[in-house]
DNA sequence: GTGAAAGCGCTAACAC
DNA sequence: GTGTTAGCGCTTTCAC
């Protein structure tokens, strides 16, 4: 704490009489209503300056109920959160769009604090709306933050509903096409390592994988969840492996996953893509760092980021945007498969 | 947008009249006073319930001048942030103390926004206080908001004044440390990766590390910086390989860092620790993640957090805490050195 | 173009 | 133990 941290910062009362002039008009000044004489927009400016004056957030928002603070909201732990790099993209992707707003962004790990007060935080008004992004099966709070603000949801709501604005990637989609590409190249034998089936991006990629066996008449094989953590994956392959004869090809639901995966292949003696074709998810960094580099499904994480950015701002704005909107993914043809 | 939203929320008043007591009972309540009769309280907490009431935050703050949020600054981009676990550490640990308040977190990732919207957002009464990590040199934003607000630094501010408040780790002497070890176990011709020179983190280790050759009588050998980054820590390996015969140890300030210099010297067909040792910084997952683990200099990030918020919190409720707390660093042996 | 006045929802004396 | 009152610092009609 400085010394100057105790000095009392101006109001728009002292800055009016600093400029001669009444606290309507340094609000207008303020908000950039085009009423207001060039000698009266001088003489604020300057009070303004020399005041070092910036605006009490607590009663600006009080009085216009407006905040021009959204929450990004993340049920998951902080470990999980900072390991999986699909989520640095989501958060750059909303930000790139913020700052083109007034808006600012706020981050809310919400698992950290069991969801109590992230979710009475929410309900105070401290935000205008809110995004809400990996979220499962559990977390109930959610509805009650849906309930008092805007809501704009990364992946579909577990529970949709026809009034839900939220933007998807078709996860049944690229979950089919990784699998078609496996079965294109030959494989017979394939399994999948999916994400949490409390998730529907978990259970949505799964059931792409389904899809494309069934497409192809192909039994299914080992299916594992992993958790999309690298670890989960680990853990899933060693599964895979101490079950007897390994499947020809994986489909595994995230890129974290898959280098998970690969480690304990590698530590096998086995070899990929030769003794088991993979195919990935998000493409994220992590798919070019491992060895092999990964083959996988780009899913445009950043556009996600700022689609529902959009959506949102737009919502605050008195828009009436399409509920829906779903981007396409897309495969990367690298050396795992 | 649900249609429950547009509902507008309930407020002090109507939770009097439903409780039949005084705004100021309803007050006390929610405080937590415990000046209530019994049967009040009971009434109270129904309308509560019943109305669903949540306080008004900007109508609180407003008339207490309190938040009851403190914010977390860190200055890198968004990649960067996610990309070090150093980091997620430091996040874990000031919830970790948070979690046991009530006080909420706010995260800004400063350099997204040039740092202006967040400014005047912290200069604005958002925030009762704040907590800046990874400050660089060219980080002047950071003057604006601790003379707005109490703030309490993740390592030694760039400038460092006497009235500054920080947690930091004894980068010096866990630098020195490292080097010294490298120094034991019979190398001579010992380099070093460094993390950014505008930071004090960089600064210090690499300090460190000349204080531990001096001492030793022996000469600098190959200095590079990295940035602390993966991508970083191989390009600053890659010119280290360019230049001629190679060091046949390195001290890497961070773990990250190690990381990218040892796919590069793999790639190079050199092996670690026999063709060059290595101790890394950090001990974060990374240094057990790569092949071969690293033996690295392990800094308490969970407990630099926690203790940032606890300082923090200290500072808010009036108390008058040590400004500096300097935490030891820890030799972790493991299989690169 | 400008100011006066009311009020946003709450806390915090202060009286009873 | 409880209610009344006066703000907190701003926006926003509404006159002029």
């Amino acid at each position: 704490m400085t010394t100057d941290a105790t000095r009392a910062a101006a109001t728009i009362e002292e800055v009016a009489a600093a400029a001669g002039v009444s606290r309507s008009t340094v609000s207008r000044v303020v908000n950039g209503s085009t009423a207001v004489s060039p000698s009266a927009l001088e003489a604020v400016r300057r009070a303004i300056e020399e005041l070092n004056y910036v605006p009490n957030r607590a009663a600006r928002s009080l009085a216009s109920r407006q905040t021009y603070a959204i929450a990004l909201v993340v049920p998951e732990d902080t470990t999980r959160f900072f390991g999986d790099p699909f989520f640095a993209s989501i958060v750059s992707g909303i930000n790139a769009r913020l700052n083109r707003s007034d808006y600012v962004l706020n981050l809310f790990i919400a698992s950290d604090d069991r969801g109590d007060k992230t979710t009475s935080y929410l309900r105070s008004g401290a935000v205008d709306g809110a995004i809400i992004v990996s979220h499962h099966t559990s977390d109930t709070f959610i509805d009650r933050i849906a309930a008092a603000v805007p809501v704009v949801y990364g992946g579909r709501p577990v529970r949709e509903r026809e009034r839900d604005y939220y933007v998807d990637v078709d996860n049944v989609r690229g979950g089919r096409d990784a699998t078609t590409y496996l079965i294109a190249r030959g494989h017979r034998r394939i399994g999948t390592i999916a994400g949490p089936l409390t998730m529907p991006a978990g259970v949505d990629r799964l059931e792409g994988y389904r899809v494309a066996l069934a497409a192809a008449g192909l039994a299914e094989d080992v299916v594992e969840e992993g958790g999309f953590t690298a670890d989960g994956g680990a853990d899933a392959m060693r599964r895979i492996l101490a079950r007897g004869p390994h499947p020809d090809a994986l489909f595994i639901a995230s890129d974290l996953m898959a280098r998970g995966a690969l480690s304990v292949i590698a530590a096998a003696g086995l070899r990929v893509p030769e003794d088991i074709a993979i195919v990935g998810f998000d493409d994220s960094p992590v798919a070019t760092s491992v060895t092999p580099q990964l083959t996988t499904m780009r899913q445009p994480s950043f556009d996600q980021g700022e689609h529902m950015a959009s959506l949102l701002l737009d919502l605050l704005a008195g828009k009436h945007p399409r509920h829906v909107t779903i981007l396409e993914t897309e495969l990367i043809e690298r050396a795992s498969a």
